[in-house]
RNA sequence: CGCGGGAUGGAGCAGUCUGGCAGCUCGUCGGGCUCAUAACCCGAAGGUCGGAGGUUCAAAUCCUCCUCCCGCAA
């Protein structure tokens, strides 16, 4: 059970490992794009390539998604970034339980999007973990994890490839220990766990008022999706991919564009240093960087980012 | 039929409304200046103006169709 590019090297390792996949379940296909057509997700993709059965229930808890996955008849659900609760009667269907692939170092950052808020944290080392699935949220007994460091550089998109594949190999290592008896349950201890919420457009709005290093989290936790932005004087949005510690001290007000031009780049004041916004998106153009952008057009120095 | 923007030398753009010499900020190459430079000066190369038709003496520009790209919203 997967819905995104994340899960999907799980499901292939899954098949690559001659383990009988039984079926896929992925959330339905959504209208996606810019017709309003409707896309299937990553893993159906996969899943199909493979000739796999495909069940898209809009709720798998409702009685017709239960239906769905008592028919297959697993023997083991394995969950990754799925994107629907599971309930105790689904839980209750596999003899052997639910595994679930976990993009972090639980407990810590439980929740739908654990790679974005490592990075938005200013976490330096995340992981993934293998743990089976109870009725909480991520709150089940943890069987196997691994560590990595977080880039300086790296943002969201990027780590989240990585840990996909490390998330698979974990998942193979640990159905191999499932199969040798040699897996050992331990439980979660609450008093280290956190949990973040679900992100939103709203999460990506930078705060000049921050220091560097939390914009360049920020900036890189939000990457690519929901994506970092700021507001121009004039009202629109504009998207932020990536920044650089221009300046070892503030030189303007918090949020402050002191220079736009193609030579010198687009750098902004923030709490305790001057940044340069080096990749951006201005409103109905596509992500480049800032000194591209400043070939063809002017900025007013001396405004404000974020005011409007 | 969800709303909208776009395609112009290597990059980012203007020019399209109102048809009339292919332009701007850079980059590249060559030369000069300078202790020196991402600075400055001089010069050069580099374009089927996304594609196909149409109108016209004349189309980047007006009309029709097509392809591709992107933003928003989901």
């Amino acid at each position: 059970m997967g819905t995104p590019d994340f899960a999907v090297p799980s499901l292939k390792a899954l098949i690559d490992g001659g383990y009988e996949v039984v079926g896929v379940f992925c959330q339905p296909d959504r209208p996606k794009g810019r017709g309003h057509k409707l896309a299937a997700c990553p893993v159906k993709e996969e899943a199909l390539r493979a000739g796999i059965p495909v069940y898209q229930p809009e709720r798998i808890k409702r009685p017709e998604g239960v239906q769905m996955l008592r028919e297959c008849a697993p023997d083991l659900c394995v969950t990754a970034a799925f994107g629907q609760i599971l309930s105790q009667e689904i839980l209750d269907i596999p003899p052997l339980g639910t595994i679930n692939v976990h993009s972090s170092l639980l407990p810590r950052h439980r929740g739908s999007a654990p790679i974005n808020w490592s990075i938005m944290m200013g976490d330096s080392v995340t992981g993934v973990t293998t743990m089976f699935t109870d009725k909480g949220m991520d709150t089940g007994d943890i069987l196997l994890m691994e560590e990595t460091p977080i880039g300086s550089e790296e943002n969201a998109g990027e780590l989240s490839d990585r840990l996909s594949v490390m998330g698979a190999q974990l998942l193979i290592r640990t159905l191999k220990a499932l199969e040798a008896g040699t897996l050992t349950r331990m439980p979660q201890n609450p008093d280290e766990a956190t949990y973040e919420p679900m992100l939103s457009k709203e999460t990506g709005r930078i705060a000049f008022e921050k220091t560097a290093h939390e914009i360049d989290c920020l900036v890189r936790g939000a990457t690519p999706w929901p994506g970092a932005f700021t507001t121009l004087p004039d009202g629109q949005t504009m998207k932020v991919f990536a920044i650089r510690r221009a300046a070892d001290a503030p030189t303007g007000e918090p949020g402050q564009i002191l220079t736009a031009d193609a030579k010198g780049g687009l750098v902004v004041s923030c709490a305790d240093a001057d940044i340069e916004l080096t990749q951006i998106q201005m409103p109905g153009a596509k992500r480049m960087n800032a000194m591209d952008y400043l070939r063809g057009h002017t900025m007013d120095t001396g405004a404000c980012l974020g005011k409007a």
